[in-house]
DNA sequence: TAAGATTGCTATCAAATTTGAAGTACTGTC
DNA sequence: GACAGTACTTCAAATTTGATAGCAATCTTA
């Protein structure tokens, strides 16, 4: 049954958490780029997202780090070496991300 | 095991086409609360989302019936009276929304 | 009688976010 | 010696999002 005037709902956090948390431009595709395709450097990211350009693709990893969903790990070497990995909270996130491409190759045909 | 130089990750393009679709800042969101909180009306939305603008959520909201997540009915009545409601491939997504309602409320104790 | 509320927008302009291009620092390759 | 590779940062420009006002017609309140 659909919700009349007067009928509010209450916002759920747990979503607009999620929201805020992955709702980027880019988020998911770095998400499982880590997760499924084990690609653990900047440059890799770069290449293989694509569009995305290396200032916003800095920003993205950092709030992912910042939420607890990667790691980042700099081994002070010049050329720089740095490593992404997932947290295990990233981890858990991993069936959604599986889910997620599944969708897209069923609803979608790709 | 990692990747490593010179082995080149190919993109995923069920993952590209998702995050194009469900992206924005706020899609998780208003597809959340049509899904599993039956709100149908522009003006509920707008209320139990919170901070989104009316400009926004009327993008948001086109952009969803053009990647065929919603329908949009339109009574013609005045004041208006329109309807949004799931499409197949709208209820078909369902799981994946249950699933990170699930995942905050798991891993972030919300 | 007339003002105000209701509803789902659109238009306009300001503010915030995202982008591309270039720069940084150092090593290894041609 | 010029150039590519590595992981960024900085800054101006382009894009996206937000705030506000307005529209249309009817019902409610004063």
């Amino acid at each position: 049954m659909a919700r009349r005037r007067g009928d509010e709902v209450e916002r759920c956090k747990s979503v607009s958490t999620i929201q805020r948390m992955i709702g980027g431009k880019w988020k998911i595709e770095i998400l499982f780029y880590i997760a499924l395709k084990e690609v653990r450097h900047f440059g890799q990211l770069r290449r293989c997202i694509g569009n995305i350009s290396e200032s916003t693709l800095s920003k993205q990893l950092k709030e992912l780090v910042d939420d607890g969903f990667l790691t980042r790990t700099d081994f002070g070497e010049v050329p720089p070496r740095v490593e992404y990995a997932l947290t295990p909270r990233g981890e858990s996130f991993v069936p959604i991300l599986l889910a997620m491409k599944q969708w897209g190759e069923d609803e979608l045909g790709l």
